[in-house]
RNA sequence: GGGUCGUUAGCUCAGCCCGGCAGAGCAGGGGCCUUUUAAGCCCAGGGCCGCAGGUUCGAAUCCUGCACGACCCA
């Protein structure tokens, strides 16, 4: 017997709702007055929600076509624009408006003696700004030189009831003056449709989002890099230090993790003779929120066979500048006021020298924990109880460090137990070869020359077990099945981490994650 | 977790110090206007002043708590 979908439950419930204008929506005033003007228009028997449009051109198009007979001399081309009135300048008989469409922004120029005085009428009364229309005419320059469309027929496509924030600017010697916005920061979020259709910029901010993704995928293609993708749902998370969050299977009576990072199942593919394995998609961790965190952030992951963490640094800071380059048309950028220069190669610093040049602490001056926390504390710096000596290098030093990390930096050679997943350093097994690497302040990500031995990886695993508490957020589970795959042998590789959401910060010149974000996590409003 | 600041009309904000009718611009409504572009002019409207409590004859304003947010610190 199939379960009722709850598709065809809101199929039932949409026949009980009352419909339309009186139904369950609640409306402001403004609202009220524009359903007031959508059932006008449909008792003069148009469709405020048509199906089909006529479009025959973009707006950018239009524009095009018309720059190019004015150039020739021949007629303007007659056309069928579509967009949202952003602007309406009302003069009795005559209207000025602005139509905006995803190409860009054109002036509509309505005479009564064109459209004719019912849909004249008609505009004027029940049309308002945000509306999409569809607008059909002559394109002309008016007398004081602005493209525009001499409108002969305009038509609603589809009514907005709800006002738009209306963003006023006038452009003074080229500096554009704004008169009001939409600018408060949470309202903008909750509501990113509204932002994204009144702030044009915020626009532009995911389109080079969306860029910076293609310039990636296009640097790892052109060096035969497989782009995959690897379970979200994951029965034993791992491959970073953080807290994961936990759902549940209902059937299988299985609990699940949302992965906190895609690394030991790219690296099984290794095992399985892919040479070049990337993937880009979203990691969860159950940790604070900040300028810097979001819950759920993009992630790039690479791991190449037969390379080591200096091969790794080597192909990073070439793709980093290369995705600059190509979205911005230069290596060089601003960031919160600084200059940045990403061409490589970037300066490589153990975390011990930086450490030193920033703290004046050698760490390795203090070879436990018992010993380092207290030179720590007279230096001003956060410790915290019970922390291990690696968790306090890290947290404690390298988190001094960073923000004076401003130029593209390596920060290489980590302590081995806050590493589980890195291979020793040859020559000293208390160390790691890993780097993280810092733009701009910000930590970008991570890398090293990956533990592939079978008997050391199980070793680090049970290691981890003793120093941190099962529930402890930097607790890192045994995973038997991944050991299990490092036994069939897998190739020497480097592996790479980046957070995408903060290269984007980065080449937008932006100073939250939120920011570049469609829809970052809020807390419930009530 | 701590500190500072904020939350007032659809949007952006003033009013708060020093308690006394809830304000402006834009948006919206009515009127005038056939080349405007922050169009203009005239008229009228629009509010749970984040929420709860307290002080007071009287609270947007002072006090306390809470929610949400921003920034800084941990």
């Amino acid at each position: 017997m199939p379960t009722p979908h709850p598709v065809r439950w809101s199929t039932w419930a949409f026949f009980c709702i009352p419909y339309g204008p009186g139904g369950h929506m609640e409306l402001t005033e403004l609202e009220k007055q524009r359903v007031e003007k959508l059932e006008r228009l449909r008792a003069n028997g148009i469709t405020p929600y048509p199906h089909r449009v006529q479009r025959t051109h973009t707006i950018a198009q239009a524009i095009e076509a018309f720059e190019t007979v004015e150039e020739t001399g021949e007629t303007p081309p007659s056309v069928t624009l579509t967009g949202r009135l952003r602007s309406m300048r009302g003069m009795g008989k005559l209207t000025f408006a602005h139509i905006e469409d995803g190409t860009g922004a054109i002036q509509l120029f309505l005479r009564i003696q064109n459209v004719g005085e019912k849909a004249y009428q008609l505009f004027a009364q029940y049309f308002d700004l945000g509306d999409f229309v569809e607008a059909e005419g002559e394109l002309m320059r008016t007398r004081t030189g602005e493209i525009s469309l001499l409108v002969e027929r305009i038509k609603i496509l589809a009514k907005a009831i709800s006002p738009l924030p209306v963003i006023k600017e006038k452009e003074i010697n080229g500096d554009v003056e704004r008169y009001t916005s939409f600018s408060d920061v949470e309202e903008r979020y909750r509501q990113r449709y509204a932002d994204l259709a009144s702030n044009p910029s915020v626009r532009d901010i995911f389109r080079t989002r969306a860029r910076i993704l293609q310039a990636l995928r296009r640097f790892l293609a052109q060096h035969d890099f497989l782009e995959v993708e690897t379970p979200i749902l994951q029965p034993i998370y791992g491959g970073a230090a953080a807290r994961p969050f936990v759902t549940h299977h209902h059937q299988l009576h299985q609990d699940l993790y949302l992965r906190v990072a895609f690394e030991l199942y790219l690296k099984r593919l290794l095992v399985g003779m892919y040479d070049r394995v990337y993937e880009i998609g979203h990691d969860f961790r159950n940790e604070g929120v900040s300028h810097k965190h979001n819950p759920e952030f993009t992630q790039l992951e690479f791991y190449a066979a037969y390379w080591d963490y200096h091969d790794v640094m080597a192909f990073c800071e070439q793709m980093v500048s290369y995705v600059a380059q190509d979205v911005l048309g230069s290596p060089v950028i601003h960031y919160q006021g600084h200059e940045i220069d990403l061409s490589p190669p970037w300066r490589r610093v153990t975390l011990r020298d930086a450490a030193i040049e920033v703290t004046g602490i050698d760490y390795l001056e203090y070879p436990t924990a018992q010993e380092l926390a207290p030179v720590m504390q007279e230096h001003g710096l956060p410790t915290k109880p019970g922390a291990t000596w690696g968790y306090l290098i890290d947290k404690g030093l390298l988190g001094t460090v960073e923000p004076t990390l401003i130029q593209p930096t390596f920060v290489m050679d980590y302590p081995r137990d806050i590493s589980p997943l890195a291979k020793s350093k040859s020559d000293d097994p208390t160390h790691v070869e890993r780097f993280e690497y810092f733009i701009g302040g910000l930590e970008m990500g991570n890398a090293f020359t990956e533990l592939n031995d079978p008997f050391d990886q199980e070793q680090r695993f049970l290691e981890m077990g003793r120093l941190y508490a099962p529930d402890d957020e930097e607790s890192h589970p045994m995973d038997k099945d991944y050991v299990r795959a490092l036994k069939y042998g897998m190739p020497p590789n480097g592996g790479f981490g980046m957070g995408i959401d903060r290269l984007v910060m980065l080449l937008t010149d932006q100073p939250t994650i939120r920011e570049v974000i469609l829809f970052p996590h809020l807390r419930p409003k009530e």
